[in-house]
DNA sequence: CTCATGCCAATACACTGTATTTCTTCATTA
DNA sequence: TAATGAAGAAATACAGTGTATTGGCATGAG
């Protein structure tokens, strides 16, 4: 590696701007998860020195702030559909969707208010859809349940994934078989209900799941819409 | 401080083992959150050098896990009450109250599969609830719904919890005025629903919407069970 | 041409999780 | 009783982290 073979170092430091280091340290958390993305390494990928990027973010934190609000970015739908319970059911799919494709977001949903521009344009989408089919506290109280629903069931699936992943075993054989510790605990007998649960219950596949309990509490927030839309016939 | 004041160093190593070492863990992480937990000041709050501990854990994700076991401890209740809807509130709420009592635990849960000792009994509860009541697969569904909720639920109240105690100010007054950035996103216009929300809403307190929230999605479960309990008629 | 200003890079610090090496102490055996 | 072995604790070491501080250098104005 002689001196000819090396590129001359850059005379001017290349240019940078926030878009470019959100989307430096994605493509870090991508690839590596969030424990891969480190100032370093993303002004390294950016060919910039680590101190570089306090002009644009002040914390670590914020980085991933603006990390959360891009990728949310890729929530919302090009166009709403009408139907109020389909417009929520679209949203919590591509929320979904979009944990998946970016697995670090699981780690990082609800752990912070979202407040920056695609996380509110979310949130607006989300009351937008109930919006005047109820008063405005029912209306709130639905999409906060909503919400809480899908935040945590994708949490949970992003963990099974890992833990499956991790050990190279279907949720379902590691359960029944192949998990020591797991079947272990089943044979003592303590836990009488897990156990008629693992081997009895048919497993499905995440999304179904997903959809299903979905469903169910869109089942419920339809029935509250019924009896608390006392606020349209106000106004 | 001379040598007369301070105590000789003991002779022998202190005893350890993994319940002192998960205690103060959890100590260090309730005074001072997550971020305060290292190996090197868990074990010196014990008297030890930072790598005994490897002889009880081998990773810090595991002392987490411990952590999370224990706190799950404080979840079960002493007895079960026999209406499943009871039940299955008792342990929300009480999941609840224990994540505000350790709000590291915000954090972890649904993080990873809970398969410590605790964690399994606290899974086993739950199902113990609908036991009977409609076959394996809706109760496993249920199960999950209301757990999602729950988690989600209480994943954001202590994130908001976080950011009002970080800016001093109630969630309402924070969205309402003083906070510079929503009041400023807000008057574009652009967010008419969130608008609405923000300003015609009423603030409920936090323990409020969470059983709010839990009723509707129990409602949910009730439904369902009543429909899909063919699998007791065959037993 | 000189000087001031703003930015960038380098250095520095305190701390992290964990691997490896060194030391101490006790039980066992000769 | 002395020597030897094993075990377990302690110390050291390393590569990495987020961020504060320092130093230099290129560009603008006077």
């Amino acid at each position: 590696m002689t001196v000819w073979d090396r590129p001359e170092p850059p005379i001017r430091p290349v240019p940078l701007d926030r878009e470019r280091i959100v989307a430096a340290a994605i493509a870090l958390a991508d690839e590596g998860g969030l424990g891969a993305v480190s100032l370093r390494k993303v002004a390294a990928r950016l060919n910039a020195g680590p101190m570089r990027l306090y002009g644009y973010i002040s914390t670590k934190e914020e980085l991933f702030d603006l990390m959360v609000d891009e990728a949310q970015a890729e929530i919302l739908p090009d166009e709403q559909p009408g139907d109020w319970r389909e417009a929520l059911r679209v949203l919590a799919h591509r929320t979904r969707r979009t944990a998946l494709r970016h697995e670090w977001l699981a780690d990082l949903l609800g752990g912070r208010p979202t407040l920056g521009p695609n996380g509110l344009a979310v949130t607006e989408a989300t009351l937008a859809a109930l919006d005047g089919l109820a008063d405005v506290d029912t209306v709130m109280r639905a999409v906060e349940t909503v919400s809480a629903y899908f935040t945590g069931a994708i949490r949970r699936e992003i963990a099974n994934l890992r833990a499956e992943r991790a050990t190279g075993l279907s949720k379902r054989d590691w359960q029944r078989a192949s998990g020591p510790h797991v079947t272990r605990m089943l044979a003592t007998g303590r836990f009488p209900a897990l156990a008629k649960a693992v081997y009895d219950g048919t497993d499905v596949d995440a999304e179904t799941s997903f959809a299903t309990g979905l469903d169910w509490v869109l089942d419920a927030v339809a029935a509250k819409l019924k009896s608390g839309d006392a606020g349209s016939a106000v106004d």
